[in-house]
DNA sequence: CAATCAATATACTCGCAAGTATAGAAAATA
DNA sequence: TATTTTCTATACTTGCGAGTATATTGATTG
C-alpha cells in the first residue's frame, strides 16, 4: 500500500515523534501565535491598557508562557513594531528597484504602504507612540521609520526629476502622503465592509492627485 | 489727588479684598491652569502614562486639587477633548458661513483645522483614542467628530457643485484630507523650528492639490 | 461671633498589572 | 535509567496610580 517505507529522512507528517526541525517549527508557530494575539490586543486597546494577562487569556495560556516565548512587555511590542517596519522596508526596496517613472514607483509603493498600515503589524507601527518605548528602543524605532520616509522622499525626488511628479516641496509632500495613508490605521475597521485594497486605491489616487503635474 | 473715590463699584485692581466676580474669575483661572497642565501631560506621555500626581506636581499642587476643579481623570480628558472639538466646530461654522466658492471656504477651514491640530487641545482630540473613554463619552466624542467631518464633506460637495473642486469621492477625500492634516498632531514639535501656520499652509496646498479641477 | 463654605493638603485604601519564584510534566540526551 | 532541557502553570511580590477620608486654614455669611 505505502509507496515508500522509511526511505525519506522526513517522518510521516502525522507522527507524534517530532524531529528537531519540527520542534523548532512548533516553537516558531507558538511564538507567532502569541505575537499575533499581542499585536491585536495592543491595537484594540492600546499598549498600556492591554495587559499581558489578557493576551495570555485570549490564547488560553498563562502569562509566564509569553515571557518564555517573547520576553517582557516592551520586547513584545518592539517585536510587533519590527514586523511592521520590515514589511514596509521590503515594500520600499521592491518599489525602489522596480521599473517605471518615479510617479509609478511611488504609486506602487504607496498602495502597499496603505495596505500594510491596515494590517495588524503595520497598524501597530502607526499606533505606537515613541513615548511608550524605552529611550533605546525609541531611537531605533525612529531610525527605522526615517528609513521608510527617506525612501518615499527619494521616489518623490526622482519623480520630480523625471517630470512625472510636479515640483512640490519634497519634505511636506512626504508628510502629507504619510498622514493620508497612516490615518486608516486609526479608523479602518478590518471587520467592516471596506476592503483595505479598495481604501488604499482611493486614498492613493486622491493623495497623489496633488503631486501630479498639470499640463 | 484721586480723581474719584468709591464711585465706581469695581474696587481698585490691587485690592486684597476680592469681589464675588473676582473670586469666580480666580477660580476659572486656576481651573484653566490645571486643564492646560493636564492636556500637556496627556499629549507628552499619553493618557494612561500621564498620572494625575504628575500633573499636580507640574503645578506644585496636590492631586485632590485637581479633583476639586475638574473631577476624575476621565472628566479631565473629556474636558480637554471638548475644548479642542469646540474650536474645530467654531472654525467649521465660520467657514460654512463665509463667502466664496466651496474650494475657498474649504481651504480657509483646513488652514484653521491644521493649526488647531498643532495646538494643545486640538492635538489632544487627535491623539485621544476612543478606547480610553467610557462607552458613554466615546459615543459623544464620536458624534462631535462626525459633526466636523460632515462639515468638511459638505464643503467638498459644495465645491464640486460649484465647479471649484474636482468631482472626487467625497468620503474618501475627507478621509485623505483629515489624515494629512491630523498627522502633524503626532509629529509636529511645538518647540521646533517649523511654525504651525507654515506647516498648515504647505500641507493644505499639497493636500488640496488633488482636489483641484484640471482644465 | 458662630456657622458655613471654599480651597487645599496629608495620608491613606485598593485594585491592577508587570514581572518572578517555584514546581511539575514531558521530551531529549547521555 | 539518570540527567538535563523545554514548556507550562500556580501563586506569589511589588509598585504605581486612581480615587477618597479627613483635617486645616482662611474667607463669607447669618
Amino acid at each position: 500500500m505505502s509507496k515508500s517505507v522509511a526511505i525519506t529522512p522526513a517522518p510521516a507528517p502525522t507522527s507524534p515523534f517530532r524531529s528537531k526541525a519540527e520542534r523548532e517549527q512548533d516553537r516558531a508557530e507558538k511564538r507567532e501565535a502569541v505575537l499575533l494575539a499581542a499585536v491585536r490586543m495592543f491595537n484594540a486597546r492600546g499598549y498600556h491598557a492591554a495587559s499581558l494577562d489578557d493576551v495570555a487569556a485570549s490564547l488560553g495560556i498563562s502569562k509566564p508562557t509569553i515571557y518564555h516565548y517573547l520576553g517582557n512587555k516592551e520586547q513584545v511590542l518592539v517585536e510587533c513594531v519590527n514586523r511592521g517596519l520590515s514589511m514596509l522596508r521590503e515594500a520600499a526596496e521592491a518599489a525602489a528597484g522596480a521599473p517605471g517613472s518615479g510617479h509609478d514607483r511611488l504609486r506602487a509603493f504607496l498602495l502597499r504602504y496603505a495596505c500594510i498600515n491596515m494590517d495588524d503589524f503595520g497598524r501597530c507601527v502607526i499606533r505606537t507612540n515613541e513615548e511608550v518605548l524605552s529611550m533605546d528602543s525609541a531611537t531605533r524605532f525612529r531610525a527605522r521609520k526615517r528609513e521608510i520616509d527617506a525612501a518615499v522622499r527619494a521616489m518623490i525626488a526622482e519623480g520630480i526629476a523625471d517630470g512625472s511628479i510636479a515640483p512640490v516641496d519634497v519634505r511636506f509632500a512626504s508628510f502629507a502622503l504619510a498622514g493620508a495613508l497612516n490615518w486608516p490605521a486609526r479608523w479602518h475597521d478590518p471587520a467592516g465592509p471596506l476592503r483595505p485594497q479598495e481604501v488604499a486605491e482611493k486614498l492613493v489616487d486622491i493623495a497623489l492627485g496633488g503631486l501630479t503635474p498639470r499640463d
